[in-house]
DNA sequence: GTCTATAAAGAGATAGAC
DNA sequence: GTCTATCTCTTTATAGAC
């Protein structure tokens, strides 16, 4: 296809993840061209060949993240699954694309304030369009009896949501949990709540027989 | 006992809260001594008459913010209660707390990053203190059987305070939800979890009397 | 306790050579 | 596509008058 298949990505290439990274480290208003242009290699001057503005970074960074986790939610729960599997399905797919993009994610959620205008509507258009899908699934699983329905969609959207995002903030790959576990203990907090079994029905429970816990 | 309790509040008294305010809506490297300073109706050079230097108001609030809550929720699980009560008791006194301080709060779990050396580890320290409490109240609420035992103590406090933290971001007074309603919510989702009552235990439930805690 | 004035450093961005 | 050089503006903080 190419003749450099095999050589380092470029400046262009790199820019993006780059930015979302120190963008993370000292905030966006706290991170200098020039420390970016270092981490990158070359002059500040020379960033302006590749975006037209620090603004402009966090813009593109943000509709990235937001885009690609429509994508892949919306993948994950399109697969044909009982309304509960769907759910976990999408917990799974959440976690895993929001930690794969990490950076990009803690930005796109904490810097929406730095972006001005059309482009902060831009983003809050596509994150409204996200916080839909799962606000869907839910009342989804909901209308075929997979979830209580005694609390409104929107507001067991907004607890999964609270208990998804905050993780962009602390997590730290290969310290004690794995994506796959974290996103397996979400599941498990959120379906099923943190009460004992027997607490869990207002009667007396069965045995215990399960040995389910990740 | 003072001549002016009547008067405005001095420039002092407001100077943090004001602060607060500022460095959540801008960030705090966003936020300039000459904006600040605009709202309280002075200078900035006069700020330091008040003020050691920007990032002393950043490690102050901080401090702040941690110290009040751990009290309020030390207060809140001391009363009398058995411990599942006890845990709604630190849910609902974590919720009130943080929202009655929530600019505080956003900025101390947001710019941690921008504090440095002795003043980074202090706010950490106060930090691991809160979680400790947290998650000893869990702990103590597992040993009595309130809560399930197949999760440890330190991931239940890691998907209780996902879901508390993450509120502080979105959160307006007097839109859809009370600060007691989403206190309530935060309790019941925890606790219950989101599968309807049938689906919470795994098998349809058996009349059995194994004992209520297992 | 607040002011004016200013120092010293750093920011984002541009021009034009190579 | 990257460089040097630089413009313009803003930043935090200080000095010293009132």
């Amino acid at each position: 296809m190419d003749h450099d298949e095999l050589s380092t990505p470029g400046t262009g290439e790199r820019l993006l993840a780059t930015a979302a990274s120190l963008f993370r480290r000292r905030g966006y208003a706290g991170a200098g061209t020039r420390e970016l242009a270092g981490l990158l290699g070359i002059r500040s001057a020379s960033l302006y060949h590749h975006m037209g503005s620090k603004e402009d970074l966090l813009h593109r960074l943000s509709v990235e993240a937001l885009v690609h986790i429509h994508e892949q939610v919306t993948r994950a729960v399109a697969e044909p699954a009982a309304p509960p599997e769907r759910l976990r399905a999408l917990i799974r797919a959440h976690v895993v694309t929001a930690l794969a993009d990490q950076d990009e994610h803690a930005v796109m959620l904490m810097e929406l304030r730095a972006l001005s205008g059309e482009r902060r509507a831009e983003v809050l258009a596509l994150r409204d369009r996200y916080e839909s899908l799962v606000r869907q699934v839910i009342a989804d699983a909901q209308d075929c009896g997979a979830l209580r329905r005694d609390i409104a969609p929107k507001h067991l959207a907004l607890g999964l949501l609270n208990l998804l995002n905050w993780s962009i903030f602390w997590y730290q790959p290969g310290r004690d949990l794995s994506v796959e576990g974290l996103a397996e203990l979400f599941a498990t907090t959120f379906l099923e709540g943190a009460l004992p079994r027997a607490e869990r029905t207002r009667q007396p429970a069965q045995p215990e027989p399960k040995g389910r816990t990740a």
